[in-house]
This record gives structure tokens, C-alpha cells and sequence, in this order.
DNA sequence: CAACCTGTTCGCCA
DNA sequence: ATGGCGAACAGGTT
């Protein structure tokens, strides 16, 4: 489910949690969301602290706790994170529990492709350092898009938009999206783009992710009727612009929508 | 019962 | 060494 935007409402969600203290920790540590985790340190070290503040970087969230002590949450396909009241009792895929006096922060992840990470030290953990410049930021600009488009030069422009080291938060509905916007082909390579292309790509990810966070990423409303989204996963999907039906295929290993009139 | 899924990582191959 | 791609992960839904 969540890409940028959506992740970006998933965090603030505990927001509701901000200074106050955990009192207790319920985390099902044998499951595959933990993987590579120490749930026994994870317990020990956040009861007794207070939740500080969050922070998002492309999909990733981070959680700030008192003592030092950092809590990495990735919401996968089916991840969310939500507040319950504090007699709240856990459900099946409820995986993580802080619960407060005046509430409970809860992560739930039906499929278990999130993952959630723990880490004790004065230090920001090492896999939240080196992130790449978040799209909406001015370290993210033409030198860096056409940089790591040059190290891709024969994938499929669908492909590198995945990719989270260039494209932070991106997904496949903002992917196809961008591509609608900038009338670009998902299958094309990206050594076949014109200048004209790529400039247009870069305009349409910059746009597609501020709107996204005005709509989904602050109050989880939908985005206009006039994008693409609202099309792709139905059937007898149309284009928005002049109803021409839109195509479906694989392409970069994911299902993909387009509309053959505007996208060449 | 089979196919599909808004994500990432791994291993294989070029 | 680097880049591209298919499979795997787990569980629910169509």
C-alpha cells in the first residue's frame, strides 16, 4: 500500500505518542518483520522512554526515543502504523505494541514485507545514514536525476523511478503517475529519452510527490479526479484526459498501466 | 485452485 | 565491478 505519501501520514499517526513514555513493549520478535533485530534489546531499551520525535526519509520511517534509542520502521506492501486506546488488546498481525498510559502506537503488517529495526547508541543508526536527497528537497535536482539516470542507461525509465537510491519514495502508482504526466512510455530505455523527456520527468516527480503530500501524505484525502491513480487499478480503466482506454502490462517486473494516446 | 499484489533483496548472468 | 532481471519472502484477496 504506502509509498511517499501515504508513509508520510503513517508516521505522523504516532505523533499523537510524542512525549510521553512507553510502559510497555509488546512485539511478537519471531516473526519475519523483525528479521536481523534483537526484539529481547528492543523491549528492554524503550520502556521507560519517552517517544521524542519521527523523521521520514523515502519510505523509511525513523522514531526518536529518549536514552538514545532509535526505532526503524518499513511499511512494506501491507504495513501500517496506527493508535488504539491504551486497554486496546492486539490482533493477529499486530507485530508491534508501545503501549502508553493514555494509548497504544501499533504496527500491523498482514504480509510481513515491512521490517522493523532497533538501535541503542548517542548515533543516528548506520542504515539511516547516507540516504539519497528526498525528491521534495533542492539537493534533489537535475545534476543528481540525470547522474543516476546515466548509471542506468539501458533499464526501462519505469524501472529506475523504483529504484529507491535515486528515487526515494517512489512506487509503482506514483511510477506510472509521473510517466502519464510527462507522456514518457514506461517500457522506454532511458538511453532512447530526448532532453525534452527527461526534463519532463523531472518536472512531473517534483510535482507528483509535493501534491501527494498536500493530499494523502496530510489528511490520507484522495488526490484530484483528474490523476491517473484513480484509473489504473480499475477495470475499463480510461485516461483522464481524453478517455482513450488505458493499457496494462508488466514492465520492471510490476503490473503497469498507461495510456497509449498520450505516452509514446 | 490459481493468479495477483502501492516493496525490497538476493543471486545469477551479461 | 557494475547493471539488469527474475525469484523469493508471507499471507491475504480475487
Amino acid at each position: 500500500m504506502p509509498e511517499l505519501a501515504e508513509v508520510e501520514w503513517f508516521r505522523k499517526q504516532w505523533d499523537a505518542g510524542r512525549g510521553r513514555e512507553v510502559i510497555d513493549v509488546k512485539a511478537l520478535s519471531s516473526k519475519y518483520v523483525f528479521r536481523g533485530t534483537d526484539g529481547n534489546a528492543l523491549r528492554q531499551n524503550l520502556i521507560d522512554q519517552k517517544l521524542l520525535r519521527s523523521k521520514r526519509s523515502g519510505k523509511q520511517m525513523l522514531f526518536e526515543f529518549s536514552g538514545d534509542n532509535w526505532l526503524g520502521i518499513h511499511l512494506g506492501m501491507t504495513g501500517k502504523t496506527r493508535v488504539e486506546s491504551s486497554d486496546f488488546q492486539s490482533g493477529k498481525h499486530d507485530h508491534l505494541v508501545l503501549c502508553q498510559r493514555e494509548r497504544a502506537l501499533v504496527f500491523n503488517d498482514p504480509r510481513q514485507l515491512g521490517q522493523v529495526r532497533f538501535h541503542h547508541g548517542e548515533d543516528k543508526p548506520d542504515w539511516w545514514k547516507d540516504r539519497p536527497p528526498e525528491i521534495d528537497s533542492r539537493e534533489f535536482d537535475q545534476k543528481f536525476f540525470n547522474e543516476f539516470l546515466g548509471r542506468h542507461r539501458k533499464a526501462p525509465i519505469k524501472a529506475a523511478l523504483l529504484m529507491q537510491s535515486g528515487f526515494p519514495g517512489i512506487g509503482n502508482w506514483m511510477a506510472d503517475e509521473i510517466l502519464w504526466r510527462a507522456k514518457v512510455l514506461p517500457s522506454k530505455r532511458i538511453h532512447k529519452l530526448t532532453a525534452r523527456e527527461r526534463s519532463a520527468i523531472f518536472r512531473a516527480t517534483k510535482w507528483v510527490v509535493r501534491r501527494s503530500l498536500e493530499t494523502l501524505g496530510k489528511d490520507f484525502s484522495d488526490p484530484p479526479k483528474s490523476w491517473l491513480i484513480h484509473q489504473k487499478w480499475k477495470r475499463g480503466g480510461i485516461c483522464p484526459i481524453h478517455r482513450t482506454p488505458l493499457r496494462h502490462a508488466t514492465v520492471a517486473g510490476r503490473t503497469t498501466a498507461w495510456c497509449p494516446k498520450c505516452q509514446r
